[in-house]
DNA sequence: ATTAGCACTCGTCCTATTTGAGTGCTAACT
DNA sequence: AGTTAGCACTCAAATAGGACGAGTGCTAAT
């Protein structure tokens, strides 16, 4: 298929092309390589390498350009060993034990330092929320006509959710919430539903009225809350890189981030623990088929992950950035297991 | 100074460069005036009002564009007659009033019309939180390592931070909440002490232990809650804006809205109740001098005020913002006092 | 005071022309 | 048979040169 040489010869290419960002000719590599060819030679193995699928030509009189199947080939035969050293990973260490004490706060964190050492979008998602069970619950009288509702779970999730519900007051709350909160706890999220909601009636006699009124706003809240949350650090990094500087694709880019529901769509597609490489056209998400994302799992709770990923040009330091992102989520799964409590 | 036919010049000027975005020539205006004047007319009158700055060519045989002096006697010549029509300020009303709870979901929703009217940047300001009451307080367990303190102030705005607290159960955090709530309900914020605090101890027997550890960190993160929070809406209409679009520029303005004070910097040069307009070199914020800001009031409770901005490129259609803004705000302030409860 | 007319300026657009980095192919060499 | 020197060829990008035209300022006539 494709020998070793070739495979030198494509490597030497793919790393000249991610450092210069123009289309790399036979005289670079022949010059550049210890392999002692001359052009000639290169410009044959070239062809043969296009001809294999793995570059491809602009137009003619230029140089090759790697096509994603030869970044992928490239990517595989990737040696990590070595790629960060001792120092880089202490920095990195150190910098994620800030003594954040919320979860989402380590992970934005986290997030921002892969941000800044890769230049590139990251994109990290928080643990669920819907598949946890429900820890404490407090109702907390904002107005005469607004309630806030805080539910937190067992990985220590909060969320915090605005009831409209008036002519109560905070003793009555109180109790309610001590009731929802002897019938609920345990239960996840997604199995709360109107049955044991109603049940409450029996325990809280006296305020049937309150609680006719309160189960269907709480089955309504409770059903639109998002599974998981996401984060992003670092869009700017884009705005500098020449495939997506010119304003229109700059702006299409952070449209595509507003709407969180393409987060979803972008960590769907990773099945896998551990990192993922989706390269080009690999991706399924539409958008990013001109880009290169690299995701990686960190471990959360016990069968419970979040997921990090960097997102930029095909053209990116796959090799800096796979190591980066390993050893971070490593770290994080490190810290959230409490080793370093 | 500046006669009448000069105004109108510059007008007809200023309105044409806002449209088109190049020089505006002798011949445009002598043509599209209802003067009846002839292009040298036109042209002495220009040199003029170059003479006078309101005007200055990019070079020297191009058209004229206005200066920050020219844009500020436009803008002050400016009437606002009929600018909104009624359909636009029904549907204006309709949007705002749909139903939305949270004050700061009422305040993000209107930035969002705005910055889709517009096509520019929106910034808003809600309510301050330190100037006003507590009027609830509740600790609430996460784990066994981590308390929630949820905030309540008199504005109903809702603050919740997240302690790191060791040792307790619920049903303590429910004695010392209320103990707090007794003390501390009617208080400022910033008027919350460690003396107020201290005081509980007494109120408190049994838990003087948990007191003394609970007081440092309370005070602590009492005295780092933000005065005012901010949203951002329509960032990405910036990207489409010609003058900002390359992606240096379009990157230093995300940079510069990513580090939340300069919106403190922002809102505090605006003294003013009302509309208040700063027209490039006016801004005395650096970074603006290249922009111009439309900023509004919008009152929320008796003497409370929070603050909208469109910030777009100084050739941007002030007449259409300033009665949007007006009309919003107005609005909102109905909204906020209750009127169409 | 206004305007027609004219010379002049200067950025933009279009069209060669040149340049140079690159290729593919062939024939000679090891 | 694999390698390489050599050469003709291609084509994007850079350069140079007009022509164009939108604009000005000034002057002289109305």
């Amino acid at each position: 298929m494709i020998n070793n040489r070739q495979l030198k010869i494509l490597q030497l290419i793919i790393d000249d092309f991610i450092a210069s960002g123009t289309p790399v000719g036979s005289r670079t590599i022949s010059k550049k390589s210890s392999l002692g060819i001359s052009s000639a030679t290169v410009r044959n193995e070239m062809a043969d390498l296009e001809d294999l699928g793995y570059l491809y030509q602009p137009h003619t009189s230029a140089g090759r350009i790697p096509s994603d199947q030869g970044y992928r080939i490239y990517v595989d035969s990737l040696s990590l060993d070595r790629a960060l050293g001792l120092k880089e990973r202490n920095l990195i260490r150190s910098l994620l034990i800030s003594g954040k004490i919320k979860a989402e706060e380590v992970i934005a964190n986290a997030a921002e330092l892969i941000a800044g050492i890769t230049g590139l979008v990251v994109i990290a998602s928080y643990p669920g929320f819907k598949k946890h069970a429900l820890s404490n619950l407090k109702l907390i009288k904002i107005s005469d006509s607004k309630v806030l509702l805080i539910l937190i779970s067992d990985n220590e999730v909060v969320k915090d959710l605005t009831l409209s519900f008036s002519g109560t007051t905070q003793a009555v709350l109180d109790e309610i919430s001590d009731a929802l909160l002897r019938n609920l706890e345990g239960s996840t999220i997604e199995d709360i539903n109107v049955k044991k909601i109603s049940k409450l009636k029996y325990d809280l006699e006296n305020y049937e009225e309150v609680i006719d009124y309160l189960v269907p706003i709480l089955r309504d809240t409770l059903r639109n809350i998002d599974e998981v949350e996401y984060r992003v650090e670092g869009f700017d990094n884009i705005l500098s890189v020449p495939e997506f500087s010119d304003g229109l694709k700059a702006r299409r880019m952070y449209q595509l981030f507003e709407n969180k529901s393409i987060f979803k769509d972008i960590f769907d597609q990773i099945t896998t623990e551990g990192i993922d490489i989706k390269i080009g056209e690999e991706n399924e998400v539409a958008e990013l088929k001109e880009c290169s994302l690299i995701t990686t799992t960190y471990r959360y709770q016990a069968r419970d992950f979040g997921k990090i990923a960097v997102l930029g040009p095909k053209r990116m330091d796959y090799r800096g950035i796979i190591s980066t992102l390993e050893y971070v989520s490593n770290t994080l799964s490190d810290i959230f297991s409490g080793i370093y409590l």
